[in-house]
DNA sequence: GTCTATAGGAGGATAGAC
DNA sequence: GTCTATCCTCCTATAGAC
């Protein structure tokens, strides 16, 4: 009888890493860094608690990790902004792009929101010039629409801002909408709509038509 | 020599517990409910943590006080939104009021963000009801204006969500809003630019002129 | 109404057997 | 790499003197 190989240390360590923070990601999100309790996170990755510690040594440790994890999908988004596409194709990827995120990470969206919600204690310098960086290259794409006669002259990073805000808040707030539409929890046909109606509202309030 | 006279009992109570709401609203915003301890909020609010327990026989009890409190919020800014005014009038006094509320009270949107992100489990169903039907009253009036021909045919629900989201993120993103910015914090002119572009995109794309 | 003291329990973190 | 047992700190909440 063949027996499947044990796995490798490094693929035990992988997989319960993950487990941890698939697990502390949820709670945190919910509860934020001081309200977590390390026990529900052991709890949840069905790891023991001194098995928790022994891959991270702090629970700063696996909030920093996390942070650093999930700054990278506040770039992916916004890699739809670019000077070389037109402003109104760009710009409703871009809306569509980040429902989609609000939709499909519910959790991570929200653990970025509370993150920030209690000032970005937890983000580095770094990290913050880093989305700065990220932020200012696509406020100069926008001004370089506004140059172009492309785009009515908004201010770019408060129009920047406006978008993040009306698609974030699908994911933040889902519970204000689903009060407000009167539902249990939303549907993709919600998200369709919450699409079609800040591309209409936003686009054709600052697109100048050729 | 005329004493001033002592402040009865009842004064005392409204004063301290006054005090302990101040202190309290404060950190749960920033660390929400099971993040705050009784003991920081005792120290904030200059009394000893006893006369905490004194005054509220429970954490809940403070928390709950001020969900209740809070919510009155919800309203006011949505007075302006009434059928017999212009739209746009009345939607950038909206828009004014809640980026107002943002600016000035950014503790206590904090604190709404802050349940709502964690799905409101401290709202009851009463209060959830009243959201929704103060929203929908708003809600008809958007209706009637698309009737009048005032507005494009947006979907009003999201419409207002949107309003609401990129007001609301003044308050609740105020650590993204500076780093995008690049500022330590947010100025008058800041809200005041945040309210232009706000007023220029929105309205100008979904309003139809007489 | 104020405050000290403390019960009773939960949480972060570690030691050390397996 | 896993897990039990435990230390020690800090928390919610209460008792009871003043």
């Amino acid at each position: 009888m063949v027996m499947s190989k044990p796995p490798s240390d490094a693929r035990i360590r992988a997989r319960n890493e993950a487990k941890i923070l698939k697990a502390a990601v949820k709670i945190f999100s919910l509860k934020g860094f001081d309200g977590t309790r390390i026990a529900e996170i052991a709890d949840a990755s069905g790891l023991p608690k001194a098995n928790v510690y022994y891959y991270f040594a702090t629970k700063e440790a696996i909030y920093e990790t996390l942070v650093e994890r999930l700054l990278t999908g506040w770039d992916k988004t916004l890699e739809h902004i670019v000077a070389d596409r037109e402003p109104r194709e760009a710009l409703s990827a871009y809306i569509h792009a980040k429902l989609e995120y609000s939709r499909r990470h519910v959790i991570e969206s929200r653990f970025f929101a509370n993150e920030m919600l209690r000032g970005g204690r937890f983000l580095s310098s770094g990290q913050k010039k880093h989305m700065q960086d990220i932020t200012r290259e696509r406020v100069e794409v926008i001004e370089e629409w506004i140059r172009q006669g492309k785009m009515v002259a908004v201010e770019p990073n408060h129009f920047f801002m406006m978008l993040w805000a009306a698609t974030q808040f699908y994911a933040d707030f889902t519970t204000v909408a689903a009060v407000t539409l009167n539902k249990s929890q939303l549907t993709r046909d919600d998200y369709d709509c919450a699409y079609e109606t800040i591309v209409k509202t936003v686009l054709d309030g600052c697109l100048i038509a050729e």
